[in-house]
DNA sequence: ACATTATTAGAGTGAATACTCTAAAGGTCA
DNA sequence: TGACCTTTAGAGTATTCACTCTAATAATGT
């Protein structure tokens, strides 16, 4: 692999790890076993890199949220794009973790995240009406709206959620556990709207999923 | 005021300007006009000032989330609940800001945040079920349960969503529109589950909230 | 072989920052 | 007044970190 790709995917890689803020550029160097000169050959500073981890996630889930020309949407599309954006969240959870900050300090990467957002929330919303199409939910305009909303602000916050609320080392099958956990609380917030005939049929297909969230947040 | 709480106050407010990771023990000092060995003279370090306005809003919160022991709740009190505890998140932004930084980097401070975290779900769990026996929602026990945790998530993530994806400066006038759509968005979490007789007087409730959040997010 | 360009090493630097140390000033009470 | 404790000032320090600079080495094309 090139150094340049390299130098991307040890710092996501590290990122994840220990949260931007804790890894520095040396740290990546010397993680590589190259030297710091040599990082900066490649890169003008360390928030290019960043950028650059950041083209690489938003052209996958652009890419994830394409809804399906040739027929209509089903409840497992749903499961479906709901695996598959966490399980990107979490390849990239770091950018979350630090969202302000690392926009904060980059007003470029500001302006495109933003419209990365808008077109998130527009498809989402398409995803939506596709399942109101397919008589799969049953929702007003503006049920929509704020669902949508709202799914993103629980997809993009679960993983920061997760980590400050319940004491969990981060390894893969922890991980995998709490991705299944975010899934159910999606499903949870559009229940509600589900028409009596799917209600069963997705119950079940979720079930399974929530199980390990009640036993993780044991009330006192 | 004494030395030790003008620091707090300054701290508090210096840091939901600038973000935690912006602001030095040097800025604080010379925001008061005092030396940094007078800062230090009062708290052993930064950690400790964040803990101590933790402390503050921990306090606060509590206060808020108590029920009436008297009477049974209505619709009012759910709003009464929500601009307070909006307005609370509005004043400590920079907790939930930098959350995850200041949970790892003092053990202390996580294992207390946790048990709040747990305490303030089992309270919003009792002010759904408060809500059910008043008639005012129809929810299942499983339905509040997983309520109850969406309600944290958007609750605790509201102004960060807002501070990343929407370039609104923080004035004084912005803010209390931002929180209205936050009040408006938590609504719409549980409109599904109000019950015939209050679908339209919560409608009516909220219909003015929401206005706002529709034009600041125009979509492409 | 030679010239040119791309890549790499690694020592070094300037700025930032959390925190320390010493001494002075202020307050209190006998 | 004087002893004693609390509060304050402010210069200083050790460390960290993003980034630079120079020179060496590899790769490529003619």
């Amino acid at each position: 692999m090139k150094t340049r790709d390299r130098i991307i995917e040890a710092s996501k890689d590290l990122f994840n790890e220990q949260g931007e803020r804790n890894v520095t550029t040396n740290h990546i160097a010397s993680h590589l076993g190259i030297s710091p000169g040599n990082l900066y050959y490649h890169f003008k500073n360390k928030q290019q890199i960043i950028y650059d981890i950041y083209l690489n996630y938003e052209k996958q889930v652009d890419e994830q949220l394409k809804l399906p020309e040739d027929r209509p949407l089903n409840i497992n599309d749903k499961l479906m794009y709901l695996q598959s954006i966490f399980q990107g969240l979490w390849d990239y959870r770091f950018l979350h973790r630090d969202l302000q900050h690392l926009l904060e300090i980059d007003d470029e990467l500001h302006k495109r995240y933003n419209d990365f957002f808008k077109r998130c929330l527009s498809q989402v919303q398409m995803i939506y009406t596709g399942l109101r199409e397919g008589k799969i939910i049953d929702a007003s305009d503006r049920d929509i709206r704020s669902l949508s909303l709202n799914t993103w602000i629980l997809v993009t916050s679960w993983f920061g959620f997760m980590h400050t609320n319940l004491l969990v080392e981060e390894g893969q099958e922890e991980s995998r556990e709490l991705l299944n956990a975010g899934i159910y609380q999606i499903f949870a917030l559009e229940r509600p709207f589900l028409t009596e005939e799917y209600r069963d049929p997705v119950s079940k297909l979720v079930s399974q999923l929530g199980k390990s969230l009640d036993n993780v947040i044991a009330l006192s």
